[in-house]
DNA sequence: CCCTGTCGTTATCAAATGACGTAGCCGGGG
DNA sequence: CCCCGGCTACGTCATTTGATAACGACAGGG
């Protein structure tokens, strides 16, 4: 299982960015995207399963994610692992690791995944010769602030279904944003040991929640492919606030 | 109970801040105290029990703690309330608001804090003119990131006891970065409902758990005075990675 | 074709945690 | 001075959740 696959091509042009079509990301201006053109420096394709950084790794990289699923996670000595996220396309991974020097998370894809790459050193370049792209950012750092807030509310305050249900909402949501679903469906890469470790809850009682949210015919999750049957109910039961989404910069 | 009662004074100009003191924090360059000094609009006192920012609201202020503690939080409709972080001097509040428009959390004061106030307006000026403050706001949101990453952990993954004894030697750990300890001393403003509320677990069952931990002669708590009795022990309890904290920036 | 590993499922039992009721201490306000 | 509310403490019982084991379906590799 090689960590980096020699992958690197060169197919997408950031004119072209498969990400500017849709309507979630907000569009670049011309002087932004021509340096975002010249801090790009390759892509990158890593296979499901692949680890793409790895915790205490000094990772040489930002990436950009251009299609796929993958997640951030942290281990403990005793092998339990936590899941702090799942990342979607236009998420931004490293960059802890290019401000802080170490990571302190892992991640790993969980679809194929297509990533565009960009070199850590520059990235004190576009600070001082960008800032609207700086601002832009701290703009995605504060955004991850913000949704690792409500995942720490849904651990420590909702019950086991209202969890799963709250996730399954927050996921499928952020999917649709960006054109992955169909209709209620979404093909969706996660096991149930995926959704335990998100949750803090043991495999068995994640099944458990998983069916009875099933067995009230709220969803359906078969063959890869989760469906919202109920999505007012499920949004009921986690108390999901079913806001817009509003635009984001993506880099 | 005013939000913001009318004590805004000038008592500390940024040249002699009183976290400049101290080794956690990173000294500024001259022409960065400069600007920081211009863009800073004043002070505010709260006290203890102050709501400082509501969700919800359109803060138009960025705060930096001089001194005090404070907490982060987010309301569940049933009255549920989980607590996001605890906040010491050097800590930047605000910034979601500023960068995304509305606080998606509210900030309540747990002692008499005094805070250096910032005008909202003027942080694009610091993107624009100062790179290396931009890359500090940055580091700060990333930072965050890093301590919620944990704290999920913590959550999802860690028995009651050794959540609690996490929590414990973060908070001593912080408050002895910012010279708030005297030798495994700290003077604790948290009741144990606001611990309960951060690790997601009952108030019984904490009052169990801080029990537990004071029989066995790890900790000793009593008299808003919180002393790490064994902080080996806990460290070991609670997988405690005892790495020596680097300099931070502040605004 | 079988072997093997992953994934989802279920049953049983044990342990962790929550809910509720109660009580004592203490400090502040009338 | 007393009353009251906030905080800590503790007992009992109910509920949630975890641990373990076992099984079937299925896919991939030899």
């Amino acid at each position: 299982m090689a960590p980096r696959p020699p992958a690197l091509t060169r197919k997408y042009p950031c004119e072209r960015c498969p990400l500017r079509d849709l309507e979630i990301f907000r569009p670049f201006k011309r002087e932004e995207l021509e340096f975002v053109s010249h801090f790009k420096t390759g892509e990158l394709t890593a296979e499901a399963g692949t680890t793409i950084m790895a915790e205490g790794s000094h990772s040489a990289h930002l990436l950009t994610v251009l299609s796929g699923w993958g997640f951030r996670y942290k281990l403990l000595e005793n092998g339990n692992r936590q899941i702090l996220n799942v990342i979607l396309p236009g998420d931004f991974i490293g960059l802890q690791g290019a401000i802080m020097d170490e990571m302190q998370h892992s991640v790993e894809a969980l679809s194929d995944m297509f990533l565009c790459v960009f070199e850590r050193e520059r990235l004190w370049e576009l600070y001082r010769d960008h800032p609207g792209l700086a601002f832009d950012v701290t703009w995605l750092a504060s955004r991850e602030e913000q949704v690792l807030d409500e995942h720490l509310l849904n651990l420590g305050q909702r019950t086991a279904a209202a969890r799963t249900a709250f996730l399954l909402l927050f996921l499928f949501s952020r999917a649709q944003d960006r054109g992955m679903t169909r209709g209620a469906s979404v093909t969706f890469p996660l096991t149930q040991q995926h959704v335990a470790d998100m949750l803090g809850l043991s495999l068995v009682h994640t099944n458990r929640t998983l069916n009875q949210l099933a067995r009230k015919k709220l969803i359906a999750w078969q063959d890869r492919t989760l469906r919202l049957l109920d999505r007012d109910a499920l949004a009921d039961l986690a108390n999901w606030d079913d806001t817009v989404s509003v635009q984001r910069p993506y880099i």
